[in-house]
DNA sequence: TATGAATGAGCATTCATTCAT
DNA sequence: AATGAATGAATGCTCATTCAT
């Protein structure tokens, strides 16, 4: 695939662009999300800008998915590689809530798109899911874990994790994050 | 509040286009839900029609919503009453998967509703988790269940739930159920 | 033209819808005035049964312009026969407040058809203005008016009739009552 | 109040959609002008471009309405400062015919705008009829004018005038504006 | 006759996208 | 690169009218 390279403004304005868009769906609605709300939250003077800089809207949105994703896990893995599986499952968790903490109108946003399912790349999607369900895989081969399903608990412990992110308004995140240490921890410890 | 008895026929029709419209909020996202995709799959000649037999979108929407909530909690309910609060949450649980199995359109549309926070009702909305806040404190009381924060934890037995609802289509729901009822027993018990 | 005569409830039902319509009309603006508004006022259960009873809309607005134009002319026909002409026109005015004083919503929707211009007759119409006129111009043959243009003039006077049926809500109608008769009386007399 | 300055071609596509809606609406009833035919009228592609420079149709009414008002009132207020309020009196009314003369559309236009009662404004739509009641009662202090009610000659007089607009198209504006300004002269001075 | 369900055209408005400048 | 004007498809909704019962 050939593509010619981003200039340094091009890449400024996408980001900005980005920036907006994340802002937008965080505040309003996925579906109220729309290009003149974006463009006037970044402040530009015409949503055709958006369309110069983006393919079209699905393009866009796979973008803010990518960013925001590409931002998390380089803050999570940041905080990660600890000694034990458990010890790493429990700085996952706090890493989740400090990502949170930080950048909450990005994890409701990627939430959003997410759930509106309007992602087009779907591998980059899963990628969440998978790195968990290998680190509970391993606790187990480890004698960490106890036995269960990889797969559905890292279902169960993404979805603690997201409805946290959808109530965090409204929620105590220090009391959060200690509840959902020792929930996970209860739940998966052998 | 004043409104006349509905008629057979035009209770069916009602009925019938809240059918529609779940299928078509599980098939398609909820942001693409028009009238014309649920006319579409209702079989109706015209999105008039909708609009004849409901005042609005919303009106609609509050009414799909409505009644997945109904079903859902005389499920629900039917299946619960048990002695204990330990056995009390793993029967929730239980038929919590139970209907989803039965009626998974009707979660993932109740779901995705809910996500787009179009319901205009509000009180009933939340019901869900009150109910769970208060099984899990009188459980608590009862010495049944561990010190916790019993709404953040109530939160997160939702979430894992719902996390089960959203990936159905390609999770094996027997072993969902069973890793389900195990977690939230270890995780809640003293 | 051949039309069989209609049956006595038809006729009943026929004036009921004439009388919500005229309600109507008075009421909310002609521009808002629906079939579902006017059964609505004439406790119709359907507005099928408008369609039933006209044969469309226009057919209705003929109708009702027709009616209330023959109730208004024998009511102001009965108040005059005066024996001068100076004289008729005061009756024809008098008569004209009387009947706004206690057929309001009669001559605002009766005006407000007109004003927008969907009546098809055309030819009852105008009988007001000719009757008018004529009057004037029999009056200036014997003396009593003075010289001007009698079918501008008969302009005049409807006109201002209308500004005060217009403005009837706001305005004295004894006072409006007295300042017209003097202020035609005095534009018109030799 | 923050608003934006409109470019040029914002301005002349803006007074293009404003003289296509006064043509529609003078030629149409007010209740028949929808935005296809505005549209057609001014030889726009889509309806779409008049919701692009008007934020709804309410607001291109208003400015229908403000922009033949103060047209008008310019060009009245040009032809008026005589010496005294009768000739004050002729003068306003030999200019509302010259104005009518000149823009019978935009007359006609707005007093059907005004009928239908759709502007927003409010304070502007009843100035005319201040103006000259004040005009009137000054009249009568300098003994020009007799004793009435000037806020009912008032009514009296832009209703005579209201009626020579709209059958200005079966009359001779000539001779309207002759017995005009006779039979107004002859109702006020003393 | 009367009902109310159904129809389809029409409405104003929003939207992503294109285009000339 | 950026602007803002233009496009036309799509949306929810209203309407007069039709039709089976």
């Amino acid at each position: 695939m050939l593509m010619r390279a981003k200039s340094v403004t091009e890449q400024a304005r996408r980001a900005q662009i980005v920036a907006a868009a994340i802002a937008t769906i965080a505040e309003l609605d996925y579906a109220e999300t729309s290009f003149k709300a974006i463009a006037a939250r970044a402040g530009l003077s015409s949503t055709g800008l958006i369309s110069y800089h983006f393919k079209n809207k699905q393009e866009l949105v796979d973008v803010v998915f990518a960013d925001v994703l590409e931002r998390f896990q380089d803050f999570v893995n940041a905080r990660m590689g600890q000694a034990g599986a458990r010890e790493e499952l429990r700085a996952f968790l706090v890493a989740n809530i400090a990502f949170l903490r930080e950048h909450r109108a990005d994890m409701v946003a990627f939430l959003r798109i997410r759930a509106n399912a309007a992602v087009t790349d779907g591998g980059i999607a899963a990628s969440d899911h998978t790195a968990l369900a290998t680190l509970l895989r391993q606790g187990q081969e480890a004698g960490e874990f106890r036995a269960f399903d990889p797969d559905v608990m890292a279902v169960f412990v993404l979805a603690m994790r997201n409805g946290v992110v959808l109530r965090s308004g409204s929620l105590d995140l220090d009391v959060c994050e200690q509840e959902l240490v020792a929930a996970v921890d209860l739940a998966t410890r052998s």
